[in-house]
DNA sequence: GTTCATGCAAACGGTTTGCATGGAG
DNA sequence: CTCCATGCAAACCGTTTGCATGAAC
């Protein structure tokens, strides 16, 4: 259909233009995070998590650098940046959408989902205390069906 | 009324009690730090909190043994753990009914809330999804009343 | 007296920072 | 050529742990 040149690498620039519309400056880690983060089937990635990925791919990138790239793509407001109660914090693409999430205690699976009662209802309890809300977390943990089984 | 004699320590034994049957030996940083948490007018302390509050009133505590104190009121159940986002934990007595929080981003204000239908959303939620829910965290951020006068 | 709890300091894990080098524009 | 971004190692901060002493029972 098209004559497009179609590398062996399935990065074809879409990220370049991303991180220059987020008025990044073009750079190798920060492409290849962004790789990362479009490629990975695990929405849900922490700092060394990404890392480890890098490292397997080959790519020479800092741990420190790891987390300075994510620290700008949250600034950016490309990433979103999640604290789970094991302490670490988890990094996702922010796809625009909000939703929260369940956790499984056992595997640390994730899964998204996203209600409207919930969210109007947080809306209504700030107002009735006359706070102004910015922003929420709610995290249901859980054993998901998957470690159900196992057990 | 009575002939009970009366310590001029506020400290007349209750939190002894409560050490007894949490199975708990009754030990001096024991029964002191379950005083602080009794008589603060914040009933959310981090282990730091604890720790300075301890030293102020001329105790020789450690800050190790703070947390590990802690953490055996946690498991007994007399204490609840809670991770906000900026990475510390504060602690809360548990008074035994569940309850979510409001965290103002401006002042670290805590309050505290509990609704229902949110509550009974969650459950069909994990229900919906095949998971069986161990817990749930929900914090909504915002700017406190008192917070958006000062501004 | 025996056991468990404590204090201290050192270890830890995740994250941040200072500094000299290197790459993007 | 000028800056900003990077790598490395050291610093950091909240929390945990090993070990010898001390307190509870």
């Amino acid at each position: 259909m098209s004559d497009k040149t179609s590398t062996s690498s399935s990065n074809n620039g879409t990220e370049t233009q991303d991180l220059r519309n987020a008025g990044l400056k073009v750079t190798l880690p920060r492409v290849k995070i962004l790789e990362m983060l479009e490629g990975s089937d695990n929405r849900h990635l922490s700092a060394e998590d990404l890392y480890r990925m890098l490292m397997e791919s080959g790519e020479e990138i800092g741990l420190a650098t790891v987390y300075r790239v994510l620290t700008q793509f949250e600034s950016a407001g490309l990433v979103v940046r999640h604290h789970f109660e094991d302490g670490r914090a988890v990094f996702e693409l922010d796809a625009g959408e909000h939703h929260d999430h369940m956790v499984c205690v056992k595997t640390g699976e994730v899964i998204e989902f996203f209600d409207e009662v919930i969210e109007q209802r947080q809306r209504e309890i700030a107002e009735k205390y006359g706070w102004q809300m910015t922003d929420h977390s709610l995290i249901i943990y859980g054993i998901s069906p998957a470690a159900q089984k196992k057990k």
